[in-house]
DNA sequence: CAAACATAGCTAGGATGCTTAGCAATAAGG
DNA sequence: CCTTATTGCTAAGCATCCTAGCTATGTTTG
């Protein structure tokens, strides 16, 4: 089982090593502390998702079939190489691996005969639900504890946080945005 | 240049598509829009750096490469490799690739002739900052203009999702939180 | 109705990026 | 000095993806 580390230091927010604001020494701005923290929430997902993928002998990309499986219910493989954002040859492959882990089974379509049903196996979907409980059930919990006033802090922040990406990944924008956001 | 989409839907904090708490149908707690916004998160920022790859014609390996070395200035290939968690032999590889577009250079190690030292190129690091800087500014800017009551209340909250996931991939603690995280 | 077109998912061969094993050169330790 | 350890590279092999192509099936058109 090959579970690779790649967590990049730049690609999240942070923009270096210190707590401090300001600029660091090749031109990107500091964040602090929420920054920081930010990185390294996406660093830990990675690591996270790798620990699980471990505990269930699968790859990142089988993981992520699965979990695209356990909330879908079932999908077909084309449904499926279009979520992964994979060829479909891939996915068949992708597939033929959690077939044969036990993860899932295929099944004939119930009205159109060129389809395949790709459906997860009950004790595989329980064994993936215990091992990403940690972090979902803790972060549920955590939410559960803030107070309106905290959480719509939270909530407000994230969602700015979410719309710089989504401006930094649009087309045109991410050229004319350059650095002011539409917050 | 192959880049490659692979969201996991279950792996960072949400645990589905509802807005609503209590528990989904294959129970995996909802944590409302807070989990929602991590997921998001975590998933726009894959979204981003492979964006930012592109742009600088690297694959996700490498563009984490060129990050650690924007980073730390320079390193050896076994410090690059620690860092990315992969082989000596596949960093050979990754460094060839940059060489070969111009991203880094070798150059023999000042006191130690087995060793060889990876430097970015100016230009490189340029553009590099430049692709970063959307996101990497715009979160910047956004922490700035926070109030200090407000600030303390997001770094808290990220704090205890750091320790959720952290204490989710300790080795022993892992199996004995179970969903009681330390907070 | 038949023919043309579209879809589904799989097979085969190839490309890419990683691994292990091994090596020559060099450095460190006794 | 000799032994051991470290460095980073080469070569062969493996895992996972891609494109091209195919058969079976479903849909649309005349």
């Amino acid at each position: 089982m090959d579970q690779r580390r790649n967590s990049a230091p730049g690609s999240a927010p942070g923009g270096g090593d210190s707590g401090e604001t300001g600029f660091n020494d090749i031109g990107l701005p500091r964040s602090g502390g929420v920054g920081n923290q930010l990185r390294k929430i996406v660093t830990l997902s990675r690591d996270f998702e790798r620990h699980v993928g471990a505990a269930l002998a699968v790859n990142p990309t089988d993981l992520s079939a699965m979990e695209h499986l356990m909330v879908a219910g079932s999908l077909t493989p084309s449904e499926l190489s279009r979520r992964l954002d994979i060829s479909t040859a891939a996915t068949t492959l992708v597939v033929d691996r959690l077939v044969t882990l036990g993860h899932v089974q295929r099944h004939p379509h119930a009205s159109d005969r060129r389809k395949v049903v790709v459906v997860p196996a009950v004790a595989s979907v329980a064994r993936a639900v215990e091992a990403l409980m940690p972090v979902i059930g803790g972060v549920a919990a955590l939410t559960q504890e803030l107070s309106p006033e905290d959480r719509a802090v939270i909530e407000a922040f994230l969602t700015q946080v979410v719309e710089i990406y989504e401006v930094a990944l649009a087309p045109d924008e991410a050229l004319d945005a350059g650095g002011q956001p539409a917050a």
